[in-house]
DNA sequence: AATATGCAGGCGAACGTTCGCACGAACGTT
DNA sequence: AACGTTCGTGCGAACGTTCGCCTGCATATT
């Protein structure tokens, strides 16, 4: 590692002092356009880059956004992970932050007292939340600066991006219903989770709009897996013929692919004799057969204002909105 | 933000000086039982943690290790990305770093000048690395520490973990054979990629080893995609019954499925008529129309060795291996 | 002419660490 | 009894910034 070029360096280049050419540098000082100059020269001459350590030292700011993931499973990948991670990286590095990724331990408050007392975060982006999750509590109570990617418990009032999960399934539903489905079965997450209850309520409040009673068979909770897909749609389709849904939506695209294979175990053509729509769009699902007809989230925008939010939060900026719910959009493929 | 707890606070609680506290701290200091066990009292009880960015400041180290990786295409994902990042994560946690995930643009290597210019990083993980990788110059040129995840130029020497391509793609070839196949077309990748041209070693000494010729049209060479997988299938599946190939590998996942989706719609039965084998073991693989047959690299252990070089290299410690290519396995279902 | 104003820039301090060296006391050695 | 040695601590400095305050000078105002 050559020698570091310092303040000092370009201010004997320049033939002022360190802190002049300090405040140049960060707008805070005027001075003579011939000072200038020479500061600029030196600058650009010497290749001058301020120490960033230094830097957060002195401001006592860390510059850096913690982001923390669950692994879903062994064998199930994040299939939005990507676009979520390079959305924020782009976001931050934007607004001059950057991202410090760090294990995921469930319920685990630990980790991230531990970064903020050491100072290496100004504040946090949550994912994986849930109700009454442990970090939310614990980050409102230490008045630590985070945002959440997706909401908790009603009551509670912080700042959080989600995605508007009623609507993507209420979108889902209503096409269904367009294309002449009257049983539409849902296999959906357990009754603990917020996210699901809130797709949930879009199915709810369409079949109800739509005058259509839901057969509480209909209904299946369970894990986000492929092999509950599976099951749970054998389940569905050997219910009796009356009773028997013609489409599904599953909540998300894994459960939908093992709702796939249910169906062409039993024979049942998908598109045709039967319909499912999935929800996430992961990355694979339109090369399926049949292409998966599956709800989109905008993930790339939740990761920008994710980290808009929090950044304007950390720089006590004033906040737009708070709160914000994107809504998905429908993607159309042969499935449904 | 509540006052920090500092060294000054724990040595005045505890009655000595504040270096004495540090030096103790980081074992480099013996002290009486007594002292000893106050100063660890007075941390226990004012629940003190070292300020990471003073620390990094005087020790002219950032415990960052950066880190960037190339979008594949907008509608496809980094099948990879999210086992790459959190086994580089944990590694990087338990030696005491950070991952500094920042934004990938191609060919540019002034991102990784700043980095180092302004002291973020003390040394970088590359991935996506080819020929000639500008990265891999500056990086020699400048003497700063790197590993990458896989190799490039066999001329240059540098640290790097691979994946044997040649050996991953020879276990395939092997397995096409034994099960009777003497017709084994490649869909592989241009000719500058390197990644690529490994894979086709595996697969031309395999053919040769077993006496087999290779027809010059069984080699399709394009895009990683979808669609360059269907095209290519579709010319392979057009050949004369004498020449027509009765199996082929993918050098990806992403080209297989193109390959699925191609004789599909010939009416060809892969598994039966045909076979497929992908490579990648991307997450969905397993719940195709057959399960596809694939190549899994060992990734996790991958980016723990990338992080294991890295911080040997960094700290100057002896490095066991500084080169090593790890073997992929294949994993059979029912493509082939 | 004396004083106030404004401008360009310098100076000292501080952020929280780590590290080399100094120093006093206790102890063993000659 | 005088002199090294070791042990347990303290002290000062430094890392590269930013920030508040000070100062010297030129110009404008009374």
């Amino acid at each position: 590692m050559a020698t570091q070029i310092t303040l000092k360096s370009v201010a004997a280049r320049a033939g002022v002092s360190y802190q002049t050419v300090s405040k140049v540098l960060n707008g805070r000082l005027e001075v003579s356009q011939d000072t200038h100059q020479r500061i600029l020269d030196a600058v650009r001459d010497l290749g001058y880059r301020p120490n960033h350590i230094a830097r957060n030292m002195r401001v006592k700011r860390s510059f850096m956004i913690g982001y923390s993931w669950a692994r879903i499973s062994p064998d199930q990948v994040n299939q939005i992970l990507d676009q979520f991670l390079t959305s924020m990286v782009s976001e931050a590095e934007a607004a001059g932050y950057h991202l410090l990724p760090f294990q995921f331990r469930e319920g685990h408050v630990e980790d991230y007292r531990e970064l903020i007392d050491t100072g290496r975060v100004d504040g946090f982006v949550l994912s994986s939340v849930e109700y009454d999750d442990p970090r939310i509590e614990f980050l409102l109570e230490r008045n630590f600066p985070f945002v959440a990617f997706g909401r908790s418990n009603p009551q509670l009032d912080f700042p959080y991006v989600d995605v508007n999960g009623a609507d993507g399934v209420r979108q889902a539903t209503e096409h269904l219903i367009e294309s002449g489905h009257r049983r539409i079965a849902a296999v959906a997450w357990p009754l603990d989770s917020r996210v699901g209850n809130d797709r949930m309520e879009g199915y709810a409040q369409s079949m109800k709009a739509a005058g259509l009673d839901i057969n509480p068979k209909w209904i299946e909770r369970g894990e986000g897996t492929f092999e509950f897909g599976r099951e749970a749609t054998s389940r569905l389709l050997e219910l009796s013929d009356a009773e028997r849904p013609t489409a599904l939506i599953a909540w998300n695209d894994t459960q939908a692919i093992g709702a796939l294979h249910a169906a062409r175990e039993r024979g049942v053509e998908v598109g045709r004799d039967f319909s499912i729509i999935g929800f996430d769009d992961a990355p694979m699902s339109q090369y399926l057969f049949p292409p998966l007809t599956t709800i989109r989230q905008p993930i790339r925008e939740a990761g920008r204002k994710c980290v808009e939010i929090l950044v304007s939060q950390v720089e006590g900026k004033p906040i737009k909105e708070r709160q914000i719910v994107l809504p998905p959009v429908l993607i159309k493929r042969a499935s449904a």
